[in-house]
DNA sequence: AGCGGTTGTGCAACTAGTTGCATAAAGCGT
DNA sequence: ACGCTTTATGCAACTAGTTGCACAACCGCT
């Protein structure tokens, strides 16, 4: 049930189209909750089925040929009532995880080489973060409301910092004990 | 596609009906991938139709009578390749930190309570990590594949560390500068 | 003018996961 | 022997997300 607010909170940052909302969803929104073009444009005609949003005026064009919506005031209303509304922690659920439990009961054969390319990954997308951080957010000035994106970027930050301190200690595991049988 | 090798390393861990299974999926394995008994039975008919796993002898019940299953070899083979196969990290897709996002869109108003809330959840589900390692991975002792499986909950201990820490960090920003404006 | 890449929108079919319900057997109290 | 609860398996229908492809318009090149 978060896409369509993911939506809505992109649109009203900024009215798109649907390919630009794709290419927002690449960085930014897009890095704690990810979309393909096709989820997005499905889920746009149904917002605007609903009447949450609508096509710019001065537009009404057919395939091949942009679009661009912006939010309706119904639409705003339904994005604060589900920012306000409870909802359970989503659980976590990591395939990584999953592998290394495997690797308990089957061996852990052929499985460093991956750990040190996720490694790699999450220390590319923390350094990206914190370049992030440096642009948007200076020390000093801090709008309100950015107090609140950079809440989420440190959330981001800290999770990648978790994964680079965590697979290190993983290949540590691998490769510092092979004795103790 | 992580779903059957849940299954399968569970079973290897220790042969199970679908209830068994299902029960076993509400901690340990289920921590990091939760599944419901719906896709524990489908699962386990498709396993068993691919030869993976069977039922164990001496049964062949039908409805409201338990049916065990246990992994044959093709099932542990193919539980090997996937764990040494490489696999991209899994993107950041959380709610919650989406919420945060739309409230610096549409405001923070109802929110602070359902953090509390949140807070409250994981606190509780470290304790609980917390408690199984003291009783299962107790410091000095560690057998060779019990280290990845204590490395496994350290991760779910690391994280669940995070989100209180994090949670704590926003009901700050929320209750401490209420001026600012 | 015509070809080829890029931009942009979208359908169809699939996989994964969830929810609600049906059904059967076994244990147990009376 | 009867009904009630618990244990156990499973079907059907749904929502969410992914993948592969089609198609139209536009832009630039030659």
């Amino acid at each position: 049930m978060s896409l369509p607010h993911a939506i809505l909170t992109a649109l009203l940052e900024k009215p798109s189209s649907g390919l630009e909302l794709t290419r927002r969803f690449d960085k930014s929104i897009g890095y704690f909750w990810s979309a393909t073009h096709q989820q997005i444009y499905r889920e746009l005609g149904k917002l605007e089925g609903e009447g949450l949003i609508r096509t710019l005026p001065a537009q009404q064009p057919a395939r091949g040929q942009k679009k661009s919506y912006e939010v309706l005031p119904a639409g705003r209303a339904e994005l604060a009532r589900w920012t306000a509304a409870p909802q359970d922690p989503r659980a976590l659920r990591d395939p990584l995880l999953l592998r290394l439990r495997a690797a308990a009961v089957v061996g852990t054969a052929g499985l460093a080489d991956d750990l040190r390319r996720h490694l790699e990954l999450h220390r590319r997308q923390l350094a990206e973060y914190r370049q992030i951080e440096q642009r948007d957010f200076p020390p000093d000035r801090d709008a309100p409301e950015d107090r609140l994106r950079h809440l989420v970027l440190r959330a981001g930050i800290d999770l990648e910092t978790f994964w680079t301190r965590w697979l290190t200690d993983a290949l540590a595991e691998f490769a510092g004990p092979p004795d103790a049988d």
